[in-house]
DNA sequence: AGTGGCGAAATTGCATGCAATCAATTATAC
DNA sequence: GTATAATTGATTGCATGCAATTTCGCCACT
């Protein structure tokens, strides 16, 4: 077997399968997670439901109480600001980076990913969501420092799920152009010019997101995992 | 028992316990650490160790292989400069934070923490190390900024661990005259002088460390860990 | 009717057992 | 004598069982 990692564990699976569930609404902050009844759904026992939310847990996805169970985090407008203004320092930092790694090959990649976002424009608003955080997410991995990586894939999740929670419809639309502008700047090697369009970029979709704070929603039960669940108990990635 | 979170779960206390072990040497990069041999070390049964060990296999302090067991991580040089680069850009950070929330009470934390450095100035090399790493955190806690502050926490410990392994002793003898200067910069709120500080700080104690690459070092066995496993065992913190 | 306590159900915390996997070593064939 | 195959030992992967804790409904009592 020499395919090197070649089946991550069940336990990436069931944290991928969560994570993305969460992010695209169809588990909504402040949903319970009993481990029993997720585990019933993904054909495995509770210790390894319990091992993915320990590690959602520790991206900040979901809150773990005590004794009482875990639960979808629902964090606050305050934790939320505070969230996208790191982002935007921190991706100060990945800018600085890929702009030193440019090389055509890296350039193809990011129109590739923009490409997949026009595709994706009128697809569902947390497809869109997804994406658009990907989008992020693959200029960290392009910075080449894993670190800053975990830590841009982190924040991006978690500010995917902030948006999810206070945004408004349609808060995405210019993302897309501001992403190509973005790719641009870079190809141009112009690190100023491709800052200033990210900080633009991100303080933008947080003035858009950050203001209304209605509250509730319908809160879709677990039934709504199916299609997350039987993809990973058919052993899909 | 309406005092909150008082008694942190066991395995709160482990990785806690496991974390000061690594950092003081007492496990050296490298070290293998079995499940079983651990339990029985600590008192408990394999699953806590488990979970304790994905933790810190999270913080980058340990690396979990496959089927092979866990060891201590031997992070490389190359890993070694990229965090320490990180690490000055995300200090800057939170230099610009504590300026923000300067006043008088945050100020006698923090010279309540160097007057402890001080205080240990001549005792062991590992515990130098731990403490000015504290420092760095310390600060980050008065950044107010939770993330952030968990941000510098990995990246210290990491570092923390790194320095145990390329440093030579004596590295941190100028370490507390520049925290000196950083608090008094802090004070005065000047803080593009605190971030030079800073900056300068941190590239000193790379460059003061990360060249010499000398290999091994005895490997000490677990037989050191049992003060560490004895105050869990006892319920100490 | 409102409040306090009490018991049952639900849910996590932790330990342990068995199977699967990997590493190393010995045995066997060429 | 070397290389390859088989076996053994160690260690993790995962499931399950029992105990501890919390929660919530229910009844009595003020």
């Amino acid at each position: 077997m020499k395919a090197a990692d070649k089946a991550k564990h069940r336990t990436d699976m069931i944290s991928s399968a969560l994570r993305s569930a969460i992010l695209e609404r169809v588990l909504m902050p402040g949903m319970k997670l009993p481990e029993d009844s997720l585990g019933e759904r993904f054909g495995v026992s509770r210790t390894l439901i319990r091992q993915s939310l320990e590690r959602l847990a520790a991206e900040g996805l979901v809150e773990l109480r005590r004794n009482k169970g875990a639960m979808v985090a629902k964090p606050s407008l305050e934790e939320a600001r505070d969230l996208f203004e790191l982002r935007t320092q921190i991706e100060d930092l990945v800018i600085s980076r890929v702009i030193k790694n440019m090389s055509p090959a890296l350039l193809a990649e990011l129109e590739g990913h923009l490409a997949k976002e026009v595709a994706a424009e009128h697809a569902s608003e947390p497809i869109s969501i997804r994406l658009a955080t990907e989008f992020h997410i693959l200029l960290a991995k392009l910075s080449g420092s894993p670190v800053l990586l975990r830590y841009v894939e982190e924040i991006g999740y978690r500010c995917g799920l902030t948006l999810s929670l206070y945004a408004r419809p349609h808060s995405t639309d210019c993302g897309i152009q501001e992403h190509r502008q973005i790719i641009e700047a870079l190809s141009k090697g112009d690190a100023d010019a491709a800052r200033k369009l990210m900080r633009h970029h991100l303080t933008a979709v947080a003035d858009r997101a950050l203001f209304t704070t209605e509250e509730g929603g319908p809160l879709l039960y677990l039934d709504a995992l199916e299609p997350y669940a039987k993809k990973v108990r058919d052993g899909g990635a």
